[in-house]
DNA sequence: CGTAACTAGATTGCGCGCAATTGAATTGCG
DNA sequence: CGCAATTCAATTGCGCGCAATCTAGTTACG
């Protein structure tokens, strides 16, 4: 047993949640890389898409309060997602303020292929239905705490 | 109902574990960045010093394995580490290929400060014990099955 | 009306994270 | 022994992720 001093009290990597979620993230992305890769992806631009998939036409403002990004990491990967000619970037008209992005068509249809990666990834989790969700609505939570904490 | 044709198939963001596990670890890094700021260390940097605090002395190639980081990403981190101080590397005799790496003393010090950072991050999770250890085990699972598949 | 506060997006700078390449040291095999 | 294959670390290049700063457009308030 530990004494209570610090000097005593251990860190052990392997005891440590954010390790666990760190490496299951890294697990994830390198999962995705492969699968994303024949559609010109990468898994933070598949996340912008998906959210397009969900609501077409959108600010980025929008997008990133939805993903958690900001203009920062949107404003270039953006960028790149209309030179893969996959998104339109136009200025709204009423506020000039907002730049929309919208799917192109080659954008819309990429969902069909998407979902197949989808699918393929369902399988590379390799549990059911509702251990995953459970799994999901922790960390949900989990992020939930965390954020009102500070 | 949605049909199985892949053109009805939908892609919620919410319902993916990915995107809540994405969300998760940004939530951790950015619950730590206060808390290790005054120690001079970023996350992946804190990561480091915590397998070293484990086993001082170890080649590159040793923490890379323990933390799924490559030289690409930890060749430089540990320079900035030996930069601020807190870790020496020199190469190892009897293997010229290792650099091994060591904890200077007062990277060895430091650890005193870092218990304090694990309990104010215990506190900022905010759940018990046993749920922190069975979210923690559960993805550390989910890792060994995506890991196992590819 | 006009200026101050606010908002949206872009840019810069830095630190990962990873693939690919390089170069040096070591091991293995004929 | 000698050469090929392997291993380790460093480097390069690219794409996030985020803080800080900047510019332009909008809103609020006197």
């Amino acid at each position: 047993m530990p004494k209570a001093d610090s000097r005593e009290f251990e860190i052990k990597l392997d005891t440590q949640l954010c390790f666990a979620i760190y490496g299951a993230a890294h697990a994830f992305t390198r999962t995705y890389k492969p699968l994303l890769e024949p559609l010109g992806l990468t898994y933070p631009q598949y996340l912008v898409m998906i959210t397009l998939w969900e609501d077409d036409d959108q600010p980025v403002k929008a997008i990133g309060d939805r993903l958690g990004l900001d203009s920062g990491t949107l404003s270039p990967l953006l960028k790149r997602l209309e030179q893969s000619g996959l998104v339109s970037r136009k200025r709204d008209r009423d506020d000039e303020r907002l730049v929309r992005i919208s799917l192109t068509e080659k954008g819309s249809d990429l969902r069909q292929k998407a979902v197949e990666v989808t699918k393929a990834i369902g399988r590379a989790v390799g549990c059911g239905m509702e251990e995953a969700a459970a799994l999901r609505d922790a960390l949900i939570t989990l992020r939930k705490r965390m954020n009102e904490r500070d």
